[in-house]
DNA sequence: AGCGTGATGTTACCGAGTAACATCACTTCT
DNA sequence: AGAAGTGATGTTACTCGGTAACATCACGCT
């Protein structure tokens, strides 16, 4: 038996989707998500978490790491839209279906609070950047790199928003091929 | 005589941008702000405005109000593409030479601060968001929309970003023209 | 048994942001 | 002229997010 009871970060998340859900973001206060996961306090929660948003947030990070990794690994001679498809499929492949139901929830509470919204358009950029970093280092210009990372991530976004949205038995990486073909041909349309 | 200064709100603006220069965002306090812009308090700097960030982004909603007239009055032959030009110019004239020296002053603070990058990121989207919606009311789909107000907002920013890194005699116009064709040439590379 | 260690708690503090009420200087109406 | 109204400001007091310094406690290891 451990000396505390263990996965406190895990509890924490748990507690503050929660709470957020019952009383919305905004009326919830940290030390009652700290209370809720199981009598901890808000030193603890701050230890785990650099602020309140960042709960729902945390661990955002390896998905540009993920798709950073296949974009290295992608054959020579795979175009930078090829590329980033295969790092869309390499990314969405790692998401089960247990996490579409948090993922329900989660797009629920953003919904409500405008300083989480800000918070997830800045994650949405960070994946956008890391995308395109990894894209220039394999040679591609920067506005080619920045312009295909855009709609990589939009992909991404805009597939996990619909992905959560409904309760077929697709799984996300056929909503991100979906929304990344749709993409491509709006994209061409545009000429 | 006036019972107050007046211009309340733009002494604020100045005494921020100057304390924010010399000593960061972070290490100052929005009390040394309002005492800066002439004996004011902390309870008048938020009359003004929501919140500490949002005293270096106040206003920015008329640029989306610009280019959604703009686009709204564009002639039903244009393509996306054309229509978010024209708006484009739109903007930009209106960005004098001494915005520059300001647009200068306020780069440096925002890269020096996490928290106003994330609040630059969540304004660049709802500029996106306004060009988008503007698009749509002409009958253009939505991810054509979406994408074309993409590449104006990638325009408008790169653009901005390059006329306050530099000192030549170009206008705003000149160089959000600049890349407004660089991003379409990209955008065409990419197919 | 004693020691080190890592996760937690405690206390105290600062600053952002809000609410309720008071003030004050000018305007307008009578 | 005097009274009432109005809008921008100040005052006070509070909540809560976030930080720092120090204490505790339960375990593993020697």
């Amino acid at each position: 038996m451990a000396r505390w009871e263990p996965n406190a970060r895990e509890r924490l998340v748990r507690a503050a989707v929660e709470l957020f859900a019952e009383q919305g973001y905004e009326a919830t206060t940290v030390n009652e998500i700290a209370e809720r996961a199981g009598g901890l306090t808000k030193t603890t929660f701050f230890r785990h978490f650099s602020d309140k948003r960042e709960v729902l947030f945390a661990g955002q990070e390896i998905h540009g790491r993920i798709m950073a990794e296949v974009i290295a690994e992608a054959p020579e001679s795979a175009t930078p839209l090829e590329t980033v498809g295969l790092a869309l499929d390499g990314l969405a492949s790692s998401f089960t279906e247990e996490r579409r139901d948090i993922g329900r929830r989660l797009r629920a509470v953003i919904a409500n609070s405008a300083e989480l919204q800000e918070r997830s358009a800045s994650k949405r950029a960070a994946l956008s950047g890391a995308i395109a970093q990894a894209l220039r280092t394999r040679g591609i210009s920067e506005l080619v790199a920045d312009l295909a990372a855009e709609l990589g991530a939009r992909a991404f976004y805009g597939a996990f928003d619909r992905w959560t949205s409904t309760a077929d038995s697709r799984t996300l990486v056929d909503y991100v091929r979906e929304m990344f073909g749709e993409l491509k041909t709006a994209a061409s349309v545009l000429q």
